[in-house]
RNA sequence: CGGGGCGUAGCGCAGCCCGGUAGCGCGCCUGCUUUGGGAGCAGGAUGUCGGAGGUUCGAAUCCUCUCGCCCCGACCA
């Protein structure tokens, strides 16, 4: 492609909405331009982006036996209705109506319509398994679109889903997925880690994530590095401290301790260490009833997993703890508590604690050398409600943990047959009857994907693509193209042989000044660039270089292929 | 939705507090010069100051209402 019939459009300052790097990048170098919050157009020089990211899903899907087809992007409300999600999912859903007034949605996601296809066309278990995906633009409502393409409303996602006959076949197929996972990520240059997840509104049993790795990343990740293991930390299990609670040993002491809400300044001002401090949050449940979590003062609630033992629950409001606490608010405790009142749970780590320290349900008080049995009853329930930390025991007890961050570019779940029930896609098995098919499904954000990339691959002169998605591979770029002959016949002659061998190459045949051309290149993240000025000609040479090398080689104009490939291999 | 902030030329911003008829840098157009790291000089174009209403002789500036956008929290590929 030459540069004087494509269009590139770069900024030297990006516009001020955007903050994340990978965001700004992509508004400087042209690739994406913004129609309105969550709403992207991909420019032709993004779009080559996209469609190698869409190829290689693509191809990879293929390749392990997927089906490709295409779904409408409008659905029908009744489909929704029938699955229950019409109402669950409910603001992040584009409810459109028609002429005739009746209700549709613009597709978040496909399962009630696969499932439609799937009860239609499967009546036997000699189908299965089956497992189709589309490449199609998607659609959600979210409550705060941000940081360009990697959370926009409107965006391009692989989604598949398979059926099965029984869980075996679905299991056999999730680690075909999870293989293939692994493979398109890895051909896409990028660095990422797949891991154990919660199932979140789509529901089912088991799961993973694949995340890019980036510090910038919205999730964080628990992995092992002895032992391998990994699970987003919404799921990483946080194990009991080993061994037994101590006895009692200190007397139940009150002690004043104005100002001092906070477990940290809490623990400064008695001098004691903070795994010493009890804290307590009360919850509500779903029922609007309150629960009392204990936590040690040294560790966080993980939400999810307190979610799943006081179901709806969320944190209690300033009027909720003064109905039920009083003024004691920053000095509340399971000490004194009504407990046919409210519920107490605690965290594993915060049951074991002995002679701990919490607040006295009177301000501005705590109590030490409180324990439990002694001083308040044991908690109704103890369970893991902490978000695990770095340097906690791998829950495979294989080692130590560590964290670090991820963007969420693709997830597979085990459905089984939450979908297939409520949506009747059932078969007739080999003994002649009618059974639910086991499902999966398996998601890969494509224009995430491109914005992960850059996160995790760019400097401060702009994005450095992974050869596999560039929007092209290698640039040619001449010095004085208009004023020298001799550079504008050795950039034609570079450019047909590139181009013979098989190379994605532009030639930047624009009129504009060096600096101009070179730090474009940097921008646009180009893997490779051969710069072509009369200078090196004099010599019979040309300039090759890496986006990430320090510096240039000269090389002869013939050994350009050569190099380039020597290059790509290495 | 809760909390913060911003809407002035294509982009980045100043002007607003203290009303007086809109400016800077980049970009864009023309010409000349320049040409290996985002050029120089000269000339030029571009604004319903987000929108509506109000106060005033006069509003980008003050008041009210609205719309849009960005950032921080709970959701997701």
């Amino acid at each position: 492609m030459r540069a004087s019939q494509f269009f590139i459009s770069t900024l030297k300052e990006a516009p001020g909405e955007a903050e994340l790097v990978s965001h700004r990048l992509m508004l400087r170098a042209g690739l994406i331009r913004r129609l309105g919050s969550g709403l992207y157009t991909w420019m032709p020089l993004g779009l080559r982006v996209l469609r190698k990211v869409e190829n290689i899903v693509r191809e990879e899907m293929d390749r392990a036996g997927a089906l490709e087809l295409l779904m409408p992007a409008v659905i029908p409300a009744e489909l929704w209705q029938e699955s229950g999600r019409w109402d669950k999912f409910g603001p992040q859903m584009l409810k459109i109506r028609d002429r005739h007034e009746r209700d549709f949605l613009f597709g978040p996601t496909h399962e009630e319509v696969i499932c439609d296809v799937a009860r239609k066309e499967i009546r036997s278990y000699r189908q299965l398994p089956v497992n189709w995906y589309q490449i199609q633009s998607k659609f959600r409502d979210e409550i705060r679109p941000r940081f360009g393409v990697m959370r926009a409303r409107e965006f391009l996602m692989k989604d598949a889903y398979s059926f099965h006959e029984d869980y075996a076949s679905l299991e056999a197929t999730y680690q075909r997925m999870y293989a293939t996972y692994s493979a398109i990520f890895t051909r896409l240059g990028l660095h990422f880690r797949a891991v154990a997840a919660d199932t979140g509104a789509i529901g089912g049993s088991g799961s993973h994530e694949f995340h890019v790795l980036a510090d910038s990343g919205e999730d964080a990740i628990a992995w092992c590095p002895d032992s391998g293991y990994a699970a987003n930390v919404e799921l990483a299990e946080a194990l009991a401290p080993a061994g037994q609670r101590a006895a009692a040993g200190a007397a139940l002491t009150r002690v004043p301790t104005p100002g001092k809400t906070g477990n940290a300044e809490l623990a400064e001002f008695l001098g004691i260490a903070l795994a010493q401090t009890l804290k307590a949050l009360l919850l509500i449940d779903g029922q609007g009833r309150p629960v009392l979590a204990l936590m040690r003062g040294d560790h966080q609630l993980n939400e999810i997993k307190a979610n799943k033992v006081v179901p709806d629950m969320r944190l209690a409001s300033d009027a909720e703890i003064r109905e039920h606490f009083g003024d004691a608010k920053g000095y509340i405790g399971p000490v004194g508590v009504d407990r046919s009142r409210v519920r107490v749970i605690a965290d594993r780590s915060a049951a074991l604690l002995a002679d701990f320290c919490c607040g006295a349900n009177e301000a501005p008080f705590h109590l030490t050398g409180v324990n439990f049995g002694r001083d308040c009853p044991e908690p109704d329930l103890v369970a893991d409600l902490r978000t695990v930390e770095a340097g906690d025991p791998s829950p495979d007890g294989g080692g130590t943990l560590e964290i670090c961050r991820g963007i969420e570019v693709g997830h597979i779940f085990q459905l089984r047959t939450r979908y297939s029930e409520a949506m009747q896609v059932t078969f007739l098995d080999r003994n002649g009857s009618a059974t639910p098919a086991e499902m999966g499904c398996y998601g890969i954000g494509v224009s995430r994907v491109v914005a992960a990339a850059i996160e995790q691959n760019h400097d401060e002169r702009g994005i450095i693509f992974p050869r596999a998605i560039a929007p092209f591979e290698v640039a040619i770029v001449p010095m004085g193209l208009a004023r020298s002959e001799a550079v504008r016949a050795a950039a034609e002659t570079a450019y047909d042989a590139l181009r013979a061998a098989g190379f994605d190459v532009l030639l930047d045949d624009r009129d504009e000044r060096p600096g101009v051309l070179l730090a474009d290149q940097e921008l646009l993240g180009i893997p490779f660039r051969v710069v072509i000025g009369e200078r090196g000609l004099k010599e019979g040479l040309v300039e090759f270089q890496g986006r990430r090398d320090a510096e240039a080689r000269k090389i002869a104009p013939a050994d350009l292929v050569a190099t380039l490939k020597a290059a790509i291999a290495h």
